[in-house]
RNA sequence: GCCGGUGUGGCGGAACUGGCAGACGCGACGGAUUCAAAAUCCGUUGCCCCGGAAGGGGCGUGCAGGUUCGAUUCCUGUCACCGGCACCA
């Protein structure tokens, strides 16, 4: 009878074998729930274990299904969340849809198919691929922020905004009922369009307009590019010249009332809690320039012009105010209207007029300075000169108070603008080192000098910068000319956007436009169907909602206003803007803890559990039930993993409506991510010619030698790594790769790659390197011939020795996300148990069937399925996620001796063995009397010898 | 322009606190198996030089310096690539 060949036994690992064994297993895992993390007072919890909730960003379901990036994070935190529960822990594991959004929009604008019906197919696409992965996520849980049961709260937490407003003195977000009684309580004045006013002397009006003005979401008034064909407010970016990006149709800048959030009350909290979280120091740099918080003076010009008023400017330099030679306003400042209208001079009429039609992004394009003199002139309060106002586009109307001083000696902006102009430049600083020369602004710090004036009083002459802007800001203060005073580039946050697939705002108007709230019990105020979703072609904005008229128009009882706030029968028209992609991505996380919780956003209690914790620094205890700094984690979920392109806006606003419900009490934690950790991109081979131009992938043939050419032309061309796209031709989709080795191989390729965190190729040749270690892990336990477990009749030594190694190594890389080299681990430790090809005599080679099976729960992370069928061959019963991380002993991880390197000169000359637990003098004696060095020491004794002990010996002549 | 990150064999990468550079995988080369090929298995593989061989020597972590007995690791300067921000006063 003949051997059959390796690959047509019936019992090999291959590609088939793996597929149908992961399916098998996917299905009997399923049936069983074993994934299922019951929460606390639910049957089968266990409130002995810790908790680790482990957070992937959940994916934008896109009809293209999933590509190799989303599996990379996710196994990520797949082998995590199997060690830890391997490790003892109660982990909740959830995955879901961030559903709403733009392409399932313009799907159903160019086809006419409701965004819900492409959207469910997407998501059921995603379900059914993330299934394959065998992913052990805790599916009951699962949600989409499409779901009326989660948009409802998306809108609730909205409400909870729109009736807060934040409280300056306690720093934090209160009831805006609250405010309202201390007003009628303390009758203040509140400012109205008449002038200030006490509370009870107010109109109904008068005191819902000044209780508008401090919700933490309310209607403000923003410059928008309303393009009127497209029916659509465009990004900055998306504008050019003008004209949409898309279609080349006109743009008008042009001011739109819509709902904003107050994130800028959070500003402060949001930049120093970035210091209580685990987070990559370069994703904490990048919010805090996001946030930009700039130190300074708000500072009052008076106009020379005899009416008494002033300009207000904001500076980071008060010290340098004696340099400041003219001034600059933004085209857009009320004050350069005035101008125009008073001066009639048409060149300044024409400058505002070019200014206000160029989008930001084209007016920072060109740096070259642009202005015009306004007419109007101010006076220096501290020399007491009269200088000129300019307006200039270089300023900017949305940050500070749209107006500045300008100091060209010592700011590079002004001095290229004073340069352009022939405007005054007047050095009053002496920047050490860094002499004055007239020829480039001088911006560092130094002593104050030309800084004193009689006719003010006010001299800080000699004053090293600090101090100096201190004795003027003093100065300014006594004075009533300024005052200290803080500046954030972080802007209030627009929140309409004029689309239909978004979630619809739970606010009405009524006859007279005032808004009012659709009462909680009244969610979620569903999105109506409508037939036809393209955009309304207009002058003035209409979102597509506003097609759905029957809708719109109704009753405040049909939309479920409280009839305390409005009658029933009173005519009102609901807001037709919809939220931004960004509502339910920011508190998703929340919702996993009770997905089903229908009286509430999330239960209490499971709110609580999950989110809770001790740090471990602060000692062991018991489960804390309120959030107290000095033991606790600030942050909730124990690990998030995602990508980098999140890193500001997703995790601000996630931020910021954390915190909202912290301070009205309804979470329990500062921050919701204790960790964060961003995965690398997953990049693929493309080719690039000598003049840097991009060639796809199939036009391309690799030569013998290894060098690239591109087919056409025969020109050497290089291999890059680039950003997958359909141009390059270099996509891979995953359900190919599992197809042909299984999403075990899938899963350890993506580890095996690199470090999580970096950006890494895609290299398709690569991939058979883990699939052979799971051939010969396979190979090793089970006998190929008929399916039968195998096992050595006794443990070798130093076989077991290295499975201790290797369980230890193994743990470590996977708290430190270290996952190539665990794998790496892995592969070392089967090489060595290897068994060659039909070799299944017990007695030689292999492991026994105890270390196999501790070998199996240490793969079972990483690659579940094989794991999970070796374990079960061996007699293992009921699956490893029940089963404990193996132990290993500490004793077995050291050597008794070791081989450590001898170095003469900082040269490698030998490799000696010696005990391990060898003195250094033994060691030292041991390193001279080796022939190997002897010759290199040159016959006289060595100058110095420098020995660590247990790593290596230096010896210097 | 500013901020951040990364540069290690033909390729992906390893080296945890300044202590044997190149673990592990791919590829390549040689061999086994096969009628043959694929697949699989075994071995070799940083580069250069001397040697028939055993063996020996030199160079080497983008580049140039520095600190140190010793540097991929720390410091200074510099170049390249990637990512983010960009007139924020």
């Amino acid at each position: 009878m003949t051997e059959p060949a390796p690959n047509d036994l019936p019992h090999r690992y291959s590609g088939a074998y793996a597929n149908r064994l992961e399916e098998a297993w996917q299905a009997r895992l399923e049936a069983e729930g074993a994934f299922r993390q019951p929460n606390p007072g639910e049957p089968g919890f266990d409130p002995s274990r810790p908790k680790f909730y482990c957070l992937d960003m959940f994916p934008y379901p896109s009809g293209a299904g999933l590509h190799v990036g989303h599996p990379e994070g996710y196994t990520a935190t797949d082998i995590i969340c199997r060690y830890k529960r391997m490790k003892g822990f109660n982990v909740l594991h959830p995955m879901g849809w961030d559903a709403f959004g733009l392409p399932a929009e313009q799907y159903a604008i160019a086809t006419g198919v409701h965004p819900e019906v492409t959207t469910t197919k997407a998501i059921d696409t995603f379900r059914r691929q993330l299934k394959r992965f065998g992913f052990c996520y805790d599916w009951s849980r699962e949600l989409a922020t499409i779901d009326p049961g989660y948009y409802r709260w998306t809108q609730w937490i909205w409400l909870q905004a729109y009736g807060s407003w934040f409280d300056p003195a306690l720093r934090k977000a209160r009831p805006i009922a609250e405010l309202e009684a201390t007003l009628a309580r303390e009758d203040r004045a509140i400012e109205t369009a008449a002038g200030p006013r006490r509370w009870s002397a107010c109109s109904r009006l008068e005191r819902q307009a000044h209780l508008d003005r401090h919700r933490l979401a309310y209607l403000g008034e923003q410059t928008v590019n309303w393009c009127p064909k497209l029916g659509t407010v465009l990004a900055n970016e998306e504008v050019i010249d003008g004209r949409s990006e898309r279609g080349g149709h006109p743009v008008l800048r042009m001011p739109l009332k819509q709902w904003m959030f107050r994130i800028t009350a959070y500003a402060d909290r949001l930049l120093e809690d970035l210091a209580l979280v685990d987070w990559p120091e370069s994703t904490k740099t990048l919010q805090a320039e996001w946030i930009g918080r700039s130190e300074g003076a708000e500072v009052r010009f008076a106009l020379d012009d005899g009416s008494g008023e002033s300009l207000e400017v904001f500076t980071t330099r008060p010290d340098t105010i004696f340099g400041a030679t003219y001034m600059v306003v933004a085209p857009e400042h009320p004050l350069v209207a005035r101008a125009v209208a008073r001066s009639g001079d048409p060149r300044l009429a024409a400058y505002v007029e070019a200014a206000r039609n160029r989008a930001d992004v084209d007016r920072q394009q060109s740096k070259e300075k642009t202005g015009c003199p306004t007419g109007l002139h101010a006076v220096n309060p501290a020399t007491g000169g009269r200088i000129p106002i300019w307006t200039a586009d270089y300023v900017l109307m949305g940050y500070g108070t749209g107006a500045i001083m300008a100091v060209p000696a010592h700011d590079e902006r002004d001095f290229e603008f004073a340069r352009a102009f022939d405007l005054p430049i007047v050095q009053v600083v002496e920047v050490p080192g860094t002499p004055f020369t007239g020829e480039q602004a001088n911006s560092g710090e130094g002593t104050a000098v030309r800084s004193a004036s009689a006719a003010t009083g006010l001299s800080i002459d000699g004053l090293a910068t600090a101090p100096a802007k201190a004795a003027v800001i003093a100065w300014l203060e006594a004075r009533r000319l300024g005052a200290r005073r803080t500046n954030y580039r972080l802007r209030d946050w627009l929140f309409s956007r004029q689309r239909y697939w978004g979630e619809p705002f739970p606010i009405v108007y009524d006859a007279e436009g005032l808004h009012h709230p659709v009462s909680a019990s009244a969610l979620p105020v569903a999105l109506p169907p409508l037939a036809d979703y393209s955009p309304i072609e207009s002058d003035s904005p209409q979102p597509p909602l506003a097609k759905a008229a029957d809708w719109a128009r109704t009753t405040a009882g049909a939309a479920g206003v409280d009839p305390a706030v409005l009658p029933p029968d009173a005519p009102v028209v609901r807001e037709t803007n919809t939220m931004p992609g960004w509502a339910g991505s920011c508190w998703y996380y929340l919702r996993y803890c009770s997905p089903r919780a229908i009286d509430r956003f999330v239960d209490a209690g499971a709110e609580r559990y999950w989110m809770l914790s001790r740090r471990r620094s602060a000692g062991a205890g018991p489960a804390p039930d309120r959030f107290d700094p000095a033991t606790c984690h600030a942050g909730g979920v124990d690990l998030y993993v995602g990508g980098a392109e999140h890193a500001v806006l997703h995790l601000l606003y996630a931020r910021f409506w954390h915190k909202m419900l912290f301070d009205l009490g309804l979470v329990s934690t500062p921050e919701p991510m204790g960790r964060l950790f961003h995965q690398g991109m997953i990049t693929s081979f493309a080719y690039q010619r000598r003049d840097k131009s991009l060639v796809a992938v199939d036009l391309v043939e690799e030569r013998s030698d290894g060098t690239f050419v591109e087919k056409a032309t025969g020109e050497a061309v290089t291999q890059i790594a680039a950003k997958m796209s359909k141009s390059l031709r270099n996509v891979v989709n995953p359900d190919d790769v599992i197809a042909e080795h299984g999403a075990d191989t899938f899963r350890l390729y993506e580890m095996y790659m690199g470090p999580l965190e970096a950006s890494k190729p895609w290299n398709t040749r690569d991939i058979v390197g883990v699939f052979r270690f799971l051939q010969r892990t396979w190979r090793l336990a089970i006998d190929e011939r008929t399916g039968e477990p195998l096992g050595a009749a006794t443990a070798d030594p130093a076989i077991e020795k290295l499975l201790h190694r290797t369980i230890a190594k193994v743990g470590e890389d996977i708290e430190r996300l270290a996952f190539n080299t665990a794998i790496a681990a892995l592969i070392e430790l089967v090489n060595a148990a290897t068994r060659p090809t039909g070799m299944t005599d017990p007695t030689r080679g292999g492991m026994t069937r105890d270390q196999l099976e501790r070998l199996a729960r240490i793969l079972w992370p990483f690659a579940p399925h094989v794991a999970d069928e070796i374990a079960a061959r061996l007699g293992a019963t009921g699956g490893l996620h029940r089963a404990a991380w193996p132990s290993f002993d500490p004793a077995m991880l050291v050597e008794d001796e070791v081989e450590i390197p001898v170095q003469v000169q900082g040269k490698l000359r030998a490799r000696i063995k010696v005990p391990a637990k060898a003195s250094a003098a033994e060691i030292e004696a041991i390193a001279l009397g080796d022939p190997q060095v002897v010759p290199h020491l040159g016959g006289r004794p060595p100058k110095k010898v420098i020995v660590v002990p247990g790593r290596m010996v230096n010896v210097v002549t």
